[in-house]
DNA sequence: CATGAATGAGATTTCATTCAT
DNA sequence: CATGAATGAAATCTCATTCAT
């Protein structure tokens, strides 16, 4: 048996579980069940994780880690390739996003409980919106993630990124039921989202700096 | 020992599930409490629903007839009241609509997992739409809910309804986290969502219906 | 509402027990399923059947008169048809039996279990071989059911009905266990059954008429 | 806390569960019942077992190893004591297999049972019967459990297998309703058996052989 | 690092039976 | 005759977590 172990298997539970989260939810996910998708003894998952709530906000972290690395090497991406239509941009961060879709739902599903102290959907909001602040290079520079302005924080969030986070997580199960193409769709919501929040933004944006 | 009859015991279960599933969830709630929290035998609940699944169908579906009964005799009340300020309008809606705050967020988290598509949500989207459409007294005859334009329907639902629906859901968690005041926040909201969702309505209206 | 009531409901409750008890067994039979298959109120079996076991009780009764009444026609007809083969007359008795191949069954099971009164099936094996006794005219005046010698009742019980029986009951998963044509099968058991059961029979009746 | 590690517990919840399955049947004994009998907690027989069914599928397979192990013990031993009397042969087959007689019972039972076709009792039948075919030294090389002719394994299973286990099972319910001695019975039964089937089975290998 | 075994508490679901109408 | 509603008890199965090795 050659050591294979060490860190693989702390990562095989976090796939593992990344998986059955999303597709069944957190409560209705066993560690039996993550156990046997990671093909890893259950007991091993105590190991490494204090419980299942250890275990769902270290997914938490990693996402918001990934995202992070992820937005700020497409940021200098972004300033590298010089100007590329916003549609385009838009597009790519779609792209990017839909690569944690699944971790993405649980972090909203968990959000809508309310209850407990599930805050990881805020603040990963703060680090993609605080790129897509850089990525526009405004000069605002009150953008504190512990207290900007109410309203523009408000458009940010419910305008910007829960429509955007929303549409990725759920428009496969929206397509199917309306029967819509996927790709079609897709364009149909840059369109949309151009239109509604980005073409806003510039409005916000002047308004706030003023 | 009640022995009540009939449709009683059926909505004293729906009534208890309902309070249930909002406050802990559909998963940290079990049969047990519910039966307790309604005053029935347990067994009751599997003389009346399926099982739980079954249950939570009935109780999103009897949500929905709420929410469409209560929207349109709103309706009729903004048609006899006469114009009020479209903030006003929204502002309503949003109060209306935060009664079932805690029934919304259950069925969120259920339209987000994967498996099993719940379409609740989508058919609960389907008639908040089509009244909000009346509302508007728009002319456009092709909101038959079955094929909308792609684009159109991209619109009401990710700029126009999930928004409102999330803000409802979340706003508590949010303002907490942000340490907003929720007055200022419901106005932020309210304005943000008329600047971006509803001025853009007349702009597709408009290209809709030319 | 004509009244098609009255007696009907008590066969169909009848019907649906044999049904599914033989299909599912005694035990794993509910007698929600019951009511179901019968297209009956459940409280209805309880207002014909003191209980279950009064239901399955009646099945057998109800299945003992029936093969009573059966067997003495078929007793006439083939006193009348004079000298068939005996082959034709096993394999006619074989078909008699497979209409009560379901309750039958259910007999064997319930003789299996053999704690309760599950006399049932003695009762009927007594039946059945008063009736072979007298087709076959013999003189043996001994064949009181209640004290017969020991080793004639043997065999006519565990060489003649138990095989036939079984046969009758076993013969579908039997054929598909073994991938056997199923009419192959009943040539086989029916040229099996004269070979050792019959031909000892003449033997026997010699032996014990001496 | 008998935390003994391995099989162990196991072994004891199939020994438990054959006493109570063969005592109460198997739908009337519970897993509670298993748990408490075998000195397990319940988890446990979840732990080692997929459900009810599947335990049930491991006694059986269990039992026919043990019948099989036993069988093959019993063949090596009448042939090193040498020519035995058939009586003497058959007497002590009947002995052994009594010793599985409950066991047995719920192998005829479950087969009894149209659905979900256990094969147990035809697999308990292929390993007894094969067995049978060695200890009498036939030349018949076309014993493949396979696809062995119709009649043949007509016979041997209607009229060998059958009768036999049916006596073991039965033999005390039987004895009790028609008052007669056991050892009368069992006497009885040999000289039966051996004058139909056994008496037979040489004319069909010979008819077979040739 | 890794694993198989163990456990107490509790979840969902089913059952035979009864009652009021 | 017939029915919908009701119930207490119990059955099957699952869960998060721990321990000894």
């Amino acid at each position: 048996m050659p050591r294979t172990g060490g860190e693989k298997s702390r990562l095989k539970i976090l796939h593992a579980a990344e998986y059955l989260f999303s597709e069944y939810g957190f409560d209705a996910t066993s560690v039996d069940k993550i156990a046997e998708k990671a093909n890893v003894n259950k007991a091993m998952i105590y190991y490494h994780f204090k419980n299942k709530d250890d275990l769902i906000a270290a997914l938490f972290t990693s996402v918001i880690e990934q995202i992070t690395a992820a937005s700020s090497s497409a940021l200098v991406a972004s300033r590298t390739t010089g100007e590329a239509s916003i549609a385009k941009k838009v597009e790519s961060e779609l792209i990017q996003m839909t690569r944690w879709k699944k971790i993405l739902s649980v972090l909203l599903m968990e959000a809508l409980k309310g209850k407990k102290s599930s805050t990881a959907l805020f603040r990963c909001a703060d680090l993609a919106l605080a790129n897509e602040r850089e990525t526009q290079q405004s000069d605002d520079h009150t953008s504190s993630p512990i207290a900007p302005s109410v309203r523009n924080h408000t458009f940010e969030f419910f305008s910007g990124f829960i429509p955007m986070m929303t549409f990725i997580v759920m428009q496969d199960a929206w397509c199917k039921y309306y029967h819509f193409e996927k790709s079609k769709a897709t364009e149909a919501f840059i369109d949309v989202f151009i239109e509604t929040h980005l073409r806003a933004h510039r409005q916000f944006d002047t308004t706030t700096n003023i």
